[in-house]
Parts: structure tokens; C-alpha cells; sequence
DNA sequence: AGCAAAATTTGAATCGATCCAACGAAAGTG
DNA sequence: CACTTTCGTTGGATCGATTCAAATTTTGCT
């Protein structure tokens, strides 16, 4: 027993080896990265020195700092990193990511981090090619960090005008005007908006202007997108309740409760996420309310979960795979130049919405 | 206009800027990693340098090399990438898992590929600190390219029983019998035994042969536990059928149609995992069969589904995130010692369980 | 054998940082 | 004023590989 797993450190090298078996390095790095250009006997020589002394292959370390390409992509977001196995759209836009990734053989790299200087620590120290941001809240701050980097990277539904960043996203104010239209075309004419944040960390009925001078254009535009088909088939949109949520259950059921203890409730709800429709399909169930004949609901994002819940959601799909697709492709095809991509939405009409009783 | 975007390649390095600022690069270094320790003036100096020569801050390949750590984990599976984000059970031990990294500051890596070079090299060149592997379809393989790589690295799930691997599992066995004889003591006499993959790519009913030469030791032993169970109550466990899954929607399906095409269908369902059991649970309602009262099922794995489906299933619950911590902890505070885990189960009953009929 | 061409091998340079022993300058002390 | 501390800065060594032009050995051919 001379040392097999003895010699507590392991600073075994490819010089290490190298020396063993009599070769210098160069031979004995061609050993491993190009074995066919190096004669048998010396590969042998040096395979069997490799062996010998425990050594675990080329260390990917020193590989990388002469290589430059990590091969390897960064997803960050501002959420705990299990946002990304929990959160139903974030795990589809994953999902189809990580294909685009297997597609081309890169890695992925969860970016995240429990407190903020802890986040800018792990994007600075990321070893990736560059960065896919999810863009909830604080997307701002995270793109900051990113474009700090001076790494490729691209925003997924960025909430931000500056055109210098690359985007990719949806045209919300089409789609939220597509589901508005949906509605309108079915006879509703009493709305109410549950919609996603407008600004950081809080919740609530808002006010036009606080829309104005909302954070997250995203919102913004999907509201806007309602009020205008709202407002082209008469309704007076001032009187259209929007309440901010969270995107989360409980400040939806908040939601929900302001918007129900209305005198005249409305008969459609317009919620800007399939995450929020879905809870409110719940809340609805509970308070014997039924969909679609009582109140009809269309939610936005297209997640899988939409075509099964119980009733199934009317909602606008985006296109979430080949948002993950095309991101993935910029970022590894990145050629320095910005682009913002604007990609198209889809009404999909299931069972949670019918026209008005009576 | 100088050169913003200009100047095509990047190979602004810290030297240059140190040269720009008329400082030594040890200087400039600390600037960044240990800037209270620079003066003032020099700092802002060189900091403008940087600012002004477009510099992203010291690459973390060059830090790399020097520091020696990482301080990321990769997740391995042989599976496709999505898996982490399709599959419950591996979306719940992610989200321990990420849980457990959050807190330590460390990142996440997913290592995963197209096909089976692919997935050597991937593992090879994987800039981690060491692995938790997923062990399922190919498990062996991968545990053995892990181990190549000398890196600290734990099996979630092993389904083999080499004592120099170290790994995270349950007792299959154990909890296996408890999902059994929660059935027998509800009176029921006939079963059936949805498996998982006994050994590679096969589907259909397994004979005891079949059994004795499992690949996956890990679905052996839930069988054992399972037969144990039922012969101590006199049940003629030749005459039980077991059929072996792929742990998917389809096979899962093809067993059932098997199974009830018998004379004397099953009143009791034996899944090895609550992704089968919810299958199934599907298959029943379609084919008008009530759960609990014409069939009962018990599950194995505890993921959050089970607890929401309907009827909610009754089932065998991993201590997932507890499996996570430790993995996470095992690779983080590795002090190289090689040690396996048993975990203990817990038997959840809830309403896919009741007496037989009659 | 003699010589050119082909096949291998060598060793220095490089990737981009961090670390540290040594050194110079400024501040403190008797 | 001479002498010790303290503070900041310097520049060489190092991390672990890959690359490539040049040197060396083999092979092929007459």
C-alpha cells in the first residue's frame, strides 16, 4: 500500500506525468487532446503514468484559461436560485433552453443568489460565454451586472426600453389587446384586471399614475394593450379595476377579494399571468363562482398547466421555446452586434371563457 | 467616436490596465480583489483606467486557476437537460439542492448530453467542484466518468452496491414493505406491481430470472420489499404480475392495459414511483375504475403532485430535501472520506388507499 | 547509402489572474 | 537625528493546461 488515496493533496499535473514517462509536456497534453498525432508506444507509455499516479484527466482549469470559450451559458435571475425548478414559465423557458444547449453540446449555469452583493459577486465570478436574464423583478439591476460583465447577453421579457440591450420578448400590448378583444367579441362589458407588478414590492388597486410611472414596461404595455381594446368597444376604462399583484397566490386572492366586494362585479377577469388565472380559477371554485358562465377568465404566458387545469385556460401563448431557442443562439452565435426581437403571441381559446349570463 | 464597440476583440486584461495607470499588475490586482489596502488616489486612478479602457472587471478564468476553487457543484444526469425541469422528483432534489447552494454562496451547473461521447466529454471538462449524480437510466456509466474525474462526488439513488462510491439513497426495501403492508392490512389479497426499469431499455412483464439479473438494484429492492410484504400474509407471489415501466406515461399505460386484461384484475397497485401512480390514477378515471374503491394505489417518492391529484395518492415519501442538503454538503465540505447514506421513509396516506370491495 | 519528405517530439510562449517576499517611503519614537 | 514600524507598491513565481515553430527521428525511394 504506497499511496492510492494516501497522498492527501492531489497536485498531480500533466507535467507530473509527463516527467514519469519521459515526455514533455506538449507530447503528453497530445496524449490526451490529440491522441492520434502522438506514436502508440509513447501514448501507451504516458496513458500508463496517468494511471499510475492516479491522474484524472486534463484538468478543465488550465484547458479554459488558454481555450477562452468556457462552453457554457449563464441563466441569472434575481429569485432564488429554485425559481427556476418552481416557477411554471421559468421551468418551460428552461426546459427549452436547456435543449437548445444539448442541441450544441454548452453547459448551463444557474446564476442566483440569496442577497444582492452576493448576486453581483456570483455574476462577476461566473464562468460562462455569457448571460440569459430572466427579467422579473429587479431585472434592472441584474442586467446592470450583466452588461458589467461586457459578456454576451440577452434579456427575456425585458422590462426596459434602452435599446442598447439585447431583447428578446413578446408584443405585449398585441397580446393583451388579442385577449381583451377575445372578451369583448364574446359580449363582456364589466372587466377587471389582475395584473402583474408595476413597480417594486408593492401591491394593490392602482391609479393611472402609477401605471405612467411604472418600473416594468412589460406590465405597462399589457395593460395598455387591454385598456385599448376596452375603451374601442365603449367601456369607460377609469372604471376598470386593476390591482397589482405580486404574481403570487396570496396577493392575487387579495386581489380577488377588493375586486369581488364590488357592487357590480365584473363578469371578466383579465390576468396577466396563467400563474395568477390559475389562482384565481381556484379562489373562483371555492367561492361556488362558476367559470365560464359566471365570470370568464384569460390568463397570459401559454404554461403547460393552462391545458389542464380545471376548466382549462383561454390564454395568450407565447412562444417560450423559441424565445429559449433563439437566446441560447445569440448568446453562442453572438457576433457583438444588439438586437431586440419582438416575437409574436397567440390567442388560445379553451374552456374558462363564454359569453356573459343573460 | 473612438472605439465604444468598436475594436473588435476584447483583450483588455488587467496588465493592460495597470500599464495604462502606470501601476504594477499587483497593484491593479488589488485594486479589485482587496481594494482597501490600495491608496486612494492610486485606486481611483486605476479604476478610471478601467472605466475608461472598457474593462469587465478581472476574468474569473485567470482567478480560477489560481484559486483552485470553483465553487460550483454540477448536477449530472444521463438523461436529456430538460429532465431537471420535466421530471417531479428531480424538480424537488433541485430545488434542495439549490436551496443548499443558495446558502452557501455556491453555483450550480447542469451537466447533461445529447448522447454518450458528448456526455464523457461534458463531465470531463466540467468546471465544478464535484458532482451529484443523478442515478437513474445509465447511472452506472455516469457514476464511473464522475469517479474518473477525482473529483468529491455523491450518487443520489444508487442503484449499485459498491461500498467505494459515495451516495444518498433510501431504504428501498423497508419503505417498499411499508407501501405493502399498508395494502395488506386493508384486506387487499390481489396486486400488481408497476415497476421501474429493472435494466435497460425494456418494457413489459418480468419473470423472476429477469429480477435475480437487475441491473438497478435500487428497483430490486423495492420489489423485494414488495413480495416480502405480501408473502408474509400468504399471497402466492409467483402469480403476481410485475410489470417493468420506463418510468413514463407509455409503458406505464402498456402495464395497465396488461394487468387488467387479466381474469381476475388487481385490487391493489404497487407504483415504484408517484409518476406512475399518477398515470395510472389518469388511466382509472379514463377507463371509469374508482379510486380508492375499485382499485387502491400507492405510490413511492412523496413529490408535491401526489398530494394534489384526485383522488390524492397515497404513497412512500423520500426525505427529498434532506437528500439534497447532504449531497450538497457532502461535496462542499468534502474531507475526502467515502460514505453512504441510507435514509429512512415515510409512509403518507392519504385517499387512493381503501379497503377492497366486498 | 544518401537524401528529401513525412511523422513525431520538444520546449518556450501564452492564457489572465493572484500571491507574496522584498523594498521604498512616510510616520512614529527616544 | 538615527532607528524602528507601518503602509503601499513592485515584480517575479505560480496556477495547469494548449499551441506552434523548430528540431529531431522515421520512412520512402532510388
Amino acid at each position: 500500500m504506497a499511496s492510492l488515496t494516501a497522498g492527501n493533496r492531489r497536485p498531480v499535473r500533466l507535467a507530473d506525468i509527463a516527467k514519469a514517462a519521459g515526455v514533455s509536456h506538449g507530447t503528453a497534453s497530445n496524449v490526451f487532446s490529440r491522441p492520434e498525432i502522438v506514436r502508440e508506444e509513447v501514448r501507451e507509455r504516458v496513458k500508463a503514468a496517468a494511471e499510475a499516479m492516479g491522474y484524472g484527466g486534463p484538468d478543465p482549469k488550465g484547458r479554459l484559461l488558454r481555450a477562452g470559450k468556457v462552453n457554457a451559458i449563464g441563466v441569472a435571475t434575481a429569485e432564488p436560485l429554485s425559481y427556476f425548478f418552481d416557477d411554471p414559465f421559468a421551468r418551460v423557458m428552461m426546459a427549452s433552453i436547456s435543449q437548445a444547449c444539448d442541441a450544441t453540446g454548452a453547459g448551463i449555469s444557474l446564476v442566483s443568489a440569496a442577497n444582492n452583493e452576493q448576486l453581483a459577486w456570483n455574476i462577476q465570478s461566473a464562468l460562462v460565454d455569457g448571460f440569459i436574464v430572466f427579467c422579473v423583478e429587479g431585472g434592472s439591476r441584474l442586467v446592470e451586472l450583466a452588461r458589467e460583465r461586457k459578456l454576451p447577453f440577452v434579456a427575456l421579457d425585458l422590462d426596459s426600453e434602452d435599446g442598447a440591450v439585447a431583447a428578446i420578448g413578446v408584443d405585449n400590448i398585441a397580446g393583451a389587446s388579442l385577449a381583451a378583444r377575445h372578451l369583448t367579441d364574446l359580449g363582456h362589458r364589466r372587466f377587471a384586471v389582475l395584473a402583474l407588478p408595476f413597480a417594486d414590492g408593492r401591491t394593490g388597486l392602482v391609479s393611472p399614475e402609477q401605471v405612467r410611472s411604472a418600473t416594468y414596461a412589460g406590465t405597462r404595455d399589457r395593460l395598455t394593450g387591454y385598456l385599448q381594446e376596452l375603451s374601442r368597444v365603449g367601456v369607460d376604462t377609469s372604471k376598470v379595476p386593476v390591482y397589482e399583484t405580486a404574481n403570487d397566490a396570496a396577493s392575487a386572492k387579495a386581489g380577488l377579494e377588493t375586486i369581488f366586494a364590488a357592487k357590480e362585479p365584473p363578469t371578466a377577469i383579465l390576468a396577466m399571468s396563467d400563474k395568477i388565472a390559475l389562482v384565481t380559477l381556484e379562489w373562483l371554485s371555492a367561492r361556488k363562482l362558476n367559470v365560464p358562465n359566471d365570470v370568464s377568465i384569460v390568463g397570459f404566458d401559454g404554461v403547460p398547466e393552462s391545458a389542464v387545469s380545471e376548466p382549462s385556460l383561454t390564454t395568450i401563448a407565447q412562444p417560450i421555446a423559441e424565445m429559449g431557442r433563439l437566446a441560447v443562439k445569440a448568446i453562442l452565435e453572438n457576433d457583438g452586434k444588439v438586437s431586440r426581437q419582438l416575437l409574436p403571441v397567440e390567442l388560445i381559446v379553451r374552456a374558462s371563457s363564454a359569453p356573459p349570463r343573460g
